[in-house]
DNA sequence: TGTCAGGGGTGCACTGAGTGTCATTCGCCT
DNA sequence: AGGCGAATGACACTCAGTGCACCCCTGACA
C-alpha cells in the first residue's frame, strides 16, 4: 500500500509537477482512501522521501553502537556512508527525486529538515566523543556540518550525473579532504616516508592564503 | 503595519503557542483585514522572522563588493559576523523568537531554509573565488558549512544564555577554530611594506598544516 | 473644482492540506 | 460460524494561502 502510494505520487508528480498533483489525484489512481494517505506519510512532503526515516534509524543505530577506541570523525564519515547507499541503491528514484526537489521550493525546504536530522545524529554522537576536549561541542558541530556538506557535494554532482560516477568514491575522495582539515595534528599519514621536496618562493608581500594556493597546488602535482 | 502585525503575532504566539494562533486572530488583534496579512509576508511563518530578507540581501552585498586580493575564508567570516549582528541588535525579540522557534517544529524548519540560503551565499562566493584550485565547489561547500555551523554553535550558546553573554567574541573565537583548521591563519604584519622572498623547503607528502606553520615562522622571523 | 489614474487596503469565495470521528470491512483465531 | 482487533474508508471540519473584484485615498492635471 505504501509502495503503491510513491508509485502512483511519482507518476503523477513526474507528468505534471507536485504542487500541481493534489492528494485527492494520487489516491485517486491508487485506488486507496484519502485518509489511508495520510495513515501513512504525515504530510504529502513525505512521499517524496520515504526511506528516510528508516535510514535515519539504522545510522542513528549505527553510531549508537561504537566502541571508544575509534577515530570518532572515522566513524562519522562511516556512518554517512550508509546515507549515501539509500541513494545509490535505487539509482533512477533518486534522480528523479533531485530533479523534483530541485525546482519545488517547499520540497528543498523538506529535504533540508531531514539533513539536517542526519546532522544533528552526527553532531550528537561527536559531542559525546569530543565532550572532554576543549571546545568540544564547538568542534563537534563544525565537524559534523563538514561531513554533511561532503556527502552533500558528492552526492550532487553524482546525481547531476544521472547517477552515473562512482558516487562512493567521490565521497571516500570528498571526506578524505574533511579528514585531512580536521585530522589530530599528532597522526600525520606519510610524513616519515615522504623523499622528495617541494620548493615555493613566494614575494613575502604576497597575502598568506595565496602562498598556501601555491603550496597547496605544488603539493597536488604529479 | 508590517510592525503592527509583527507585535501582534508574538504577543498571540507567546500567550497561547505558534500553532494554536490562527491569522485571523492575529488580524483581529492588529486591526487589520486578513488579506493584508499576506500581503506583509508570504507565509505565516515570515512573520517570525521578519528582517532575515533584508539581512541576506545585506549580506550578498557584502559578498559581492569584495575584491581579489582579499583572503575568501576570512571575507566569509566577516561577512557571518552580519548575520550575528542581526540577531544581537534585537536581543530580546532573538531570544523570544528562539524559543518559539526551539518547540515548533514547522518554524525550525522554515528557519533551517532561511539558514540554508545564508549558507549557498558563502559557497556561491567562495566557489568563485576558489574556482582555479582543485576541488574548488568540495572546499567552497564544506568551508561555508564550517563557517554556518560556528555562527550557529556561538548564536545558541548565546540565545541559550538569554543573550547575557558576549556573542561576538564567541563567534570570533568560534570562526578562529574554522580558519586553523582550513588553513588560513592571520596575515602577519609588515606584509605589505615587505620586499624579499621566503623560501620553503617543505617535504612532499608533509600535512599542509605543519608547512603552513613552517611558513608562519619563517615570516614572523626577522 | 471636477475627474481620472494608481496604489494600498479589504471582503469574499475558493482550493487544498491535514485532522477527528465513526462506520465498515478484512483477516484471523477459536 | 462467530467474534475480535486492526486496517480502511466516508464525511465533515479547520485553517493556510490565493485570485478577484472593489473601495478609498491621494495626487496630478485640465
Amino acid at each position: 500500500m505504501r509502495d503503491a502510494l510513491v508509485a502512483a505520487a511519482f507518476q503523477l508528480f513526474l507528468e505534471r509537477g507536485y504542487e500541481q498533483t493534489t492528494v485527492d489525484d494520487i489516491v485517486a489512481l491508487a485506488g486507496v482512501g484519502r485518509r489511508s494517505f495520510f495513515r501513512y506519510f504525515p504530510s504529502k512532503e513525505d512521499v517524496v522521501f520515504p526511506d528516510h526515516e528508516r535510514c535515519l534509524a539504522e545510522m542513528t543505530a549505527f553510531l549508537a553502537d561504537s566502541t571508544d577506541d575509534q577515530d570518532p570523525v572515522r566513524r562519522v564519515c562511516d556512518a554517512v556512508r550508509i546515507v549515501l547507499r539509500m541513494y545509490t541503491e535505487n539509482p533512477t528514484f533518486s534522480v528523479q527525486r533531485y530533479r523534483l526537489t530541485k525546482k519545488v521550493p517547499g520540497l528543498r525546504a523538506y529535504e533540508l529538515s531531514v539533513v539536517w536530522r542526519y546532522e544533528r545524529a552526527f553532531a550528537d554522537y561527536l559531542r559525546g566523543r569530543l565532550a572532554n576536549l576543549r571546545d568540544g561541542t564547538l568542534r563537534a558541530d563544525v565537524i559534523a556540518a563538514a561531513v554533511a556538506a561532503a556527502h552533500n557535494n558528492a552526492l550532487r554532482s553524482w546525481l547531476r550525473s544521472d547517477g552515473q560516477g562512482d558516487a562512493s568514491a567521490a565521497l571516500d575522495h570528498a571526506l578524505g579532504y574533511v579528514q585531512s582539515a580536521f585530522a589530530a595534528p599528532s597522526t600525520p599519514d606519510g610524513e616519515e616516508e615522504a623523499e622528495d621536496v617541494v620548493i615555493v618562493v613566494s614575494r613575502r608581500g604576497a597575502p598568506l592564503w595565496r602562498v598556501v594556493q601555491e603550496i597547496e597546488s605544488a603539493l597536488e602535482k604529479e
